[in-house]
DNA sequence: GCAGAAGGCCCTGTATACAAAAACTCTAGC
DNA sequence: GCTAGAGTTTTTGTATACAGGGCCTTCTGC
C-alpha cells in the first residue's frame, strides 16, 4: 500500500480513537514524525479527512480536530436511517436474488446463534458487529444505487453514525441482550419485507431501526465516563 | 484566496465545463503549467476532487476524469429527492419562522414574475436558476440538520444532480414554459405544506419535484448534440 | 517478419527547501 | 501589574528535487 493511504488510515484511526482533543491543532511536522513520514503524505491525509468531516480547516490555515455536538451525531444517525430506508425499499422493489437471500439468511442465522448466548461475552459483541456491518452493507450494495451508496459511505465517516458504532455501548447496559434481541428481530422483519417485495414496509423498518442507535447514543452521552472506556472516540463529542 | 482553493475551483470548473474527455488522464505537470501553479496545489485539488467524485484514482497511480452513466445521474437525482424530502418534512415539523416565510415568499414571487414573460429569454432562465438554487438552499438550511446538509452538498457535487443543473436544457424544449410553470407550482405547494406543518405532504412534494429533473435528464440524453451546446459537461456522461 | 528484451522517457509518490504569515515570548513603559 | 510592541520561533503554503515504476519505442535475434 502507498504511504499516503497508510498515513491516511492511521491518522483517521488515531482521531477516531480519541488520541487528540477536539479543537486541537494538528501540526503537520509533529504528525509527520509521529507517523514516520514526510509532510507530503500527512498533508494528503489531512485534506482527505477534511472532506470526510473529521477535521476542519482553521481560518488562519492548517487543520483542527473537529468537535461534534450530540445533536450532530443524532442528525447523522437520522440521515443514515433515511438512506438505509431507501436502500431497503429499492431492494424490495427490485426483488431479492437467490444469492442475496442466502447471504442475508446467513447473517440472520449468525445473529441468532450469537444472541443465544445468555451472558453475552465481549467476543459476542465483536462478532455481532461484524455480522451487523455485513448485513447493512449487503442491503446497500443490493440497492444498486451508486449515489445512495456514496451518501451512506460519506455519512458513515462521521463518528458514531455507522450501523454498529454504538454496539460497544451495549455491554454497559443492563438490558443489553433485550435491546439486541429487539434490533435483530427488526433485521428478520426487514429481510422478510424485502423478500416479499413490501417496499414501504421495508423502508419504514430500516428507518425505525436506527432508533436503537439513537437510544444508545443518549445513553452514552448521559454516562460519559463509563462509555469513554468502551468508545474512546466519544471524547470528540462535546459534553454540553 | 489561497492558490490551493483557486486551483481547486478552476480545475473543478474546467472538468464540469467538459474541457476533458471522460477517462482522460489528468497529468499533474500539464495541469500545473496550465493553471500557472506548481504540482503541490494541483495535487491538493486532485485529491479533493477525488473525494467529490469528479475524478477517480487510476490503479497505476494518478487520476482520471470520471465517466458517468445516465443511470448514475438519475440515481443521484433520486437521492437528492430523498434528502430534500427529509429537509422539507423537518421544516414543516419545526415550523416556518417569520424570517423564512418572508424569504420563501420572495423566491416564489420572483419565480412568478419571471415566468410571466411569455417567450422566456436566456436571462429568464439564468434568473430562475438563481432563484431556484436559493429556494432549495433555504429549505435545506432551515431544516437544521448538519448531516443532511452535508449529504446534499456532497450529492450536488456530481454533475447534473443539483437542483438547477438541468434548467439550461429547458430552452431546447418546446414546452419549456409549461414544465417550468409546473415545477414552480410545486414550489408554491411545497411552501404551503411547510407553512401549514404538513410534514409528509411536504416530503412527498419535494420528492416528486425531482421528477422534472429526471425528465430533463432523459431529454438531454436523447438529444445529446443539442444539449452539448447548452451543457458542455454532458460530455462526461457516457453516450451508451 | 515477428517476438522479446532493453533502454529511454514520462509520470507519480515522497522528501525537502524556502518564504510568508501567524503565534508566542520577552521586555519595556505606563 | 498590566499592556503594548518588537523580535523570535513555529507553522503553513508553495515550489522543486529526486527516486522508483510503468509504458512506449526501438533494436536485436530467431
Amino acid at each position: 500500500m502507498s504511504l499516503q493511504r497508510n498515513v491516511l488510515v492511521r491518522l483517521r484511526d488515531m482521531i477516531l480513537r480519541g488520541e487528540f482533543a477536539p479543537g486541537e491543532r494538528l501540526a503537520e511536522v509533529q504528525l509527520a514524525e509521529r507517523l514516520a513520514a514526510s509532510r507530503t503524505p500527512v498533508r494528503y491525509a489531512l485534506a482527505t479527512l477534511e472532506q470526510e468531516g473529521l477535521v476542519e480547516a482553521a481560518e488562519t490555515g492548517g487543520y483542527l480536530v473537529r468537535r461534534f455536538t450530540p445533536r450532530e451525531i443524532a442528525d447523522a444517525i437520522a440521515v443514515r436511517g433515511l438512506l438505509e430506508g431507501m436502500a431497503a425499499r429499492l431492494v424490495a422493489e427490485h426483488g431479492v436474488s437467490r444469492q442475496l437471500a442466502g447471504d442475508l439468511a446467513a447473517c440472520l442465522d449468525e445473529g441468532d446463534r450469537i444472541l443465544a448466548n445468555d451472558p453475552l461475552e465481549l467476543d459476542d459483541y465483536a462478532a455481532y458487529s461484524v455480522m451487523n456491518d455485513r448485513l447493512h452493507a449487503l442491503i446497500v450494495q443490493a440497492a444498486g444505487n451508486t449515489a445512495l451508496a456514496r451518501a451512506i459511505e460519506m455519512n458513515d465517516k462521521l463518528p458514531f453514525a455507522t450501523a454498529s458504532a454504538m454496539l460497544p455501548m451495549q455491554s454497559a447496559i443492563e438490558s443489553d441482550r433485550l435491546w439486541m434481541l429487539y434490533a435483530h428481530r427488526q433485521h428478520h422483519m426487514l429481510c422478510e419485507a424485502m423478500r416479499d417485495g413490501q417496499g414501504s414496509r421495508a423502508q419504514a423498518l430500516a428507518e425505525e431501526h436506527v432508533q436503537v442507535a439513537q437510544s444508545s447514543l443518549r445513553c452514552a452521552i448521559e454516562r460519559r465516563d463509563e462509555s469513554a472506556r468502551l468508545m474512546p472516540g466519544i471524547r470528540l463529542v462535546a459534553s454540553a
